[in-house]
DNA sequence: GCTTTAAAAAGTAATAT
DNA sequence: ATATTACTTTAAAAAGC
């Protein structure tokens, strides 16, 4: 994962080089840049003529709305290269990292920036996004790789839902086989009888408020086990971020409800 | 309509007693006092009977929580006022008690498919990823409900005890209406 | 927003036996 | 492997950072 990542990386740096966006330059008001007296003087103190003054105020304003735009653009720019090393550490594809800077875009353009941090609110763009393109990531992991903590990323999340109607359902433990079941090396056979098991099971109401990974996890051991490809409980908790104690509970429930034998 | 039983598990409440207090006397002379003023400007002390705790200010103000009922919410704080009045003999007899918010325990007795009153309820939050229940704010009463899939309720933010009750009948009613419990 | 208090709900986690 | 203990969420007040 390291090599595949950096060399994303590096190439969004690259790219973000040859437009000439400016990350971490602090631009003052240097080289070619200009001031514009606040006064209505020159650059002697003299007075500006009255004829002048129109073309003063204007030349003014004009000025104004480059400083705003300048700072616009490279907080944009720090946010999209935090986006993207958020993303490429999450080893997610480019569609979903475009889907977030969707949503951080419009949380600009409704000035939800104010009182929060880029990082923040980066980080919740991201948790969005990975839940609407169908490949979430828990908060947990967002919080690792980010520098946001787990709460205010969950919090800023749900800001930004609320205030952009962003409507999502809650995340479908389905949702998240296919990246475990790949990362335990399990057959797309184990993966349809993972998800099978788990429609079952929102059916009778065993996953009202149960958390996605552990009903996916243990779908996944009982599925892996069924099919002859059995993977220890062990394995399993680790990928999904969960532990023993929780595949054992989600496990012996789902059993019992559903009309499966005793597999152990 | 749909008569629900509520039992109240926790009051806050507040009072102003007006007189100003040194809290250094009360941390000496009363005991089950906790008292770090740069960790948090009040100072804590716990009632055994009824079992409650209580934040005192300098300013004279006071927040009393852990009554199961308004009454032993008022108990609690006139027992504390008079304790205090042991060490500052100048404290009134007289100061008004408001509650703050009652937190209160129901049961729907029926189970609930959270993911169906996600989908149907309004002004609703559910993340099991974060925790079990379904958070529904309710406008009247202004209370906020978890719902969760057993069919237990937990209303909090009412000032009354009947807002508290009304809020679980309302959620309950509503939910009757969208065919989800 | 945070700090502190109390309490319930049910799930999950960490630690003890 | 099971039994505690503890933390997640909700509301509200207090004084101050």
């Amino acid at each position: 994962m390291g090599p595949e990542w950096r060399a994303f990386d590096h190439e969004q740096r690259d790219k973000r080089t040859r437009v000439g966006a400016p990350i971490t330059y602090t631009i003052h008001d240097k080289g070619l840049s200009t001031m514009i007296d606040w006064r209505n003087k020159d650059i002697y103190g003299r007075d500006i003529p009255a004829r002048n003054r129109a073309q003063w105020y204007r030349l003014r304003k004009w000025q104004r709305k480059i400083r705003i735009s300048g700072a616009t653009e490279r907080n944009l720019a720090f946010a999209l290269s935090e986006l993207d090393r958020d993303s490429s550490r999450l080893g997610l594809p480019r569609s979903v990292r475009e889907a977030a800077s969707v949503v951080y875009r419009s949380a600009v353009e409704n000035k939800l920036i104010r009182g929060r941090s880029i990082e923040g609110v980066v980080a919740a763009s991201l948790y969005a996004a990975c839940r609407r393109c169908k490949v979430p990531r828990t908060l947990d992991e967002i919080a690792e790789v980010s520098r946001v903590s787990k709460k205010e990323v969950g919090r800023t999340y749900r800001f930004l839902t609320r205030e952009l109607n962003i409507k999502l359902p809650p995340t479908s433990p389905v949702d998240y086989v296919p990246r475990f079941a790949s990362e335990l090396g399990l057959s797309g056979e184990v993966q349809s009888r993972s998800i099978e098991i788990i429609e079952k099971a929102m059916e009778k109401g065993l996953t009202s408020g149960r958390g996605p990974t552990g009903v996916a996890a243990a779908a996944l051991y009982i599925a892996s086990v069924l099919l002859g490809e059995r993977k220890t409980q062990r394995d399993v908790a680790d990928v999904a971020g969960v532990t023993e104690v929780t595949i054992r509970n989600r496990y012996k429930e789902l059993t019992e409800q559903l009309e499966m034998g005793v597999t152990l | 309509m749909t008569d629900v039983d509520i039992k109240i598990e926790n009051i806050v409440a507040s009072a102003s007693i007006g007189k100003d207090i040194v809290l250094t006397d009360v941390a000496e002379a009363l005991e089950g006092v906790d008292f770090n003023r740069e960790q948090f400007p009040g100072l804590v002390f716990k009632l055994q009977d009824p079992k409650t705790a209580a934040l005192i200010f300098s300013s004279g103000k006071l927040v009393c929580t852990g009554a199961k009922s308004i009454d032993d919410s008022k108990l609690a704080i006139k027992k504390t006022v008079d304790l205090m009045r042991t060490i500052d003999t100048e404290i009134p007899h007289e100061f008004d008690i408001k509650i703050q918010n009652i937190v209160a325990s129901a049961n729907l007795q029926s189970t609930l498919n959270l993911e169906a009153v996600a989908l149907e309820l309004e002004n609703t939050e559910y993340e099991p990823e974060q925790f079990p229940g379904l958070v529904y704010r309710l406008s009247d009463p202004k209370v906020v409900l978890l719902l969760f899939g057993s069919g237990k309720v937990v209303c909090t933010g009412a000032k009354t005890k009947k807002d508290a009750k009304l809020g679980v009948e309302n959620a309950k009613a509503r939910l009757g209406e969208l065919d989800l419990i």
